[in-house]
DNA sequence: TCAATAGTGTCTCTTAGACAATATTGA
DNA sequence: TCAATATTGTCTAAGAGACACTATTGA
């Protein structure tokens, strides 16, 4: 089967998508989005995982990448199982889009401390899947799927800062962004407010996370 | 089932081991040693890989690690499937402990141009479990489960351009490594010849790959 | 002595971090 | 004008790459 860790970032923190279980085991507790394989509709593991949120959630993510397997005896109490672990970004602006089906509860917990008890290994997959996230973004990858089309500088560094929750500095940042072939300046667009315009960006045709 | 890209470094050539295939489909086609999952046997699946790599090779190796997960209905022509990829590092020195079993012929060929048609899709899994590899090396991590328990900066620095494929400077190589915890010199030990003797060192107990 | 390999020193260039300075808006 | 945020500049220190230098052995 497939378990997907949902990532977006609201109110500056980074957040997973946790669902109510509706059915036995672990009834009622929380859990990550997850479901199995069928061989005669998905063409892959990633194409289960896209029509597991896509059923789960109402939503197609743009981006979906496979972290690990987890396998054993002991993860699930009835029996052996075999699961595919994936993270997906949600652009901050689509969250009001993720509607639960099939009678299952939606909520979204804080991705370093979901403040529930999770089903199962899903706490464990959870931070697996933040760590991987993290380490790319640490490696200077820039987590645009995350962010609505069209976004500020200080947007993509407030979303960084939320992934590794820690404070990046703003000079040394700009910097690296400039050699970036990931980032498009969107010509003459600017957000206002009560202070100096800020400049609008785009992601690259060739942008890649 | 999973499959392996065992990996070792001779004739400062970084080589994966292949078998020529016994029986159909692509009988007689070289192959990355791969396996079936046995839930009764197994407790994980790097468990599989282990016991796989016993059963054809005869050997216990050191280090393991997942790579990936590849799927899909057309990787096998007996229908979908679904496959759990591995690197194992083999020392130098333990190459002549591989020994086949089960009448498979056993070879080991160049990792980056294996020189033969490889069966099904184990060029391109090849390819990953190389790319996978090179990343961790090119991070600064030291292969060191590819060399013999103690080992001059030479070979360790040999064994890394053999993995990556390039020269590698050696003063900024040894520079580095000054500062790194998981090398521990070997007291008093020394390799001899006609030439200034080389310093011995060893993996220290907290290395990890 | 010499060849061969081990090991070190030095320069330059790039980059990250810290933090200060300047710029532009609406109220 | 001022508060607020955007954007740029400057200084420093650490590290990587290039390459030359010194050290130690056995023959």
């Amino acid at each position: 089967m497939v378990d997907i860790a949902l990532f977006t970032v609201h109110e500056g923190e980074l957040r997973a998508l946790l669902l109510q279980r509706a059915n036995a085991p672990e009834k009622g507790r929380w859990a990550l989005p997850g479901g199995i394989l069928k061989p005669d509709i998905d063409r892959s593991l990633d194409e289960t995982a896209r029509r597991v949120l896509r059923d789960k959630t109402g939503v197609d993510v743009p981006l979906l990448k496979q972290v690990t397997c987890v396998s054993g005896p002991d993860r699930d109490p009835r029996g052996w199982s075999l699961s595919s672990l994936y993270y997906a970004l949600l652009p901050s602006d689509q969250i009001h889009l993720v509607a639960g089906r099939k009678a299952e509860t939606l909520a979204w917990g804080r991705a370093s401390a979901p403040g529930r008890r999770l089903a199962f290994d899903h706490r464990h997959l959870l931070d697996l899947a933040l760590s991987a996230l993290r380490s790319k973004v640490e490696l200077a990858a820039l987590p645009l799927h995350l962010l609505p089309a069209r976004f500020t500088l200080t947007q993509l560094q407030k979303t960084c800062e939320a992934i590794l929750e820690r404070p990046v500095d703003k000079s040394a940042f700009r910097r690296r962004l400039k050699s970036d072939p990931s980032l498009v300046e969107v010509e003459g667009e600017f957000v206002r407010g009560v202070q100096r315009p800020a400049q609008l960006f785009r992601a690259s045709p060739e942008f890649e996370f």
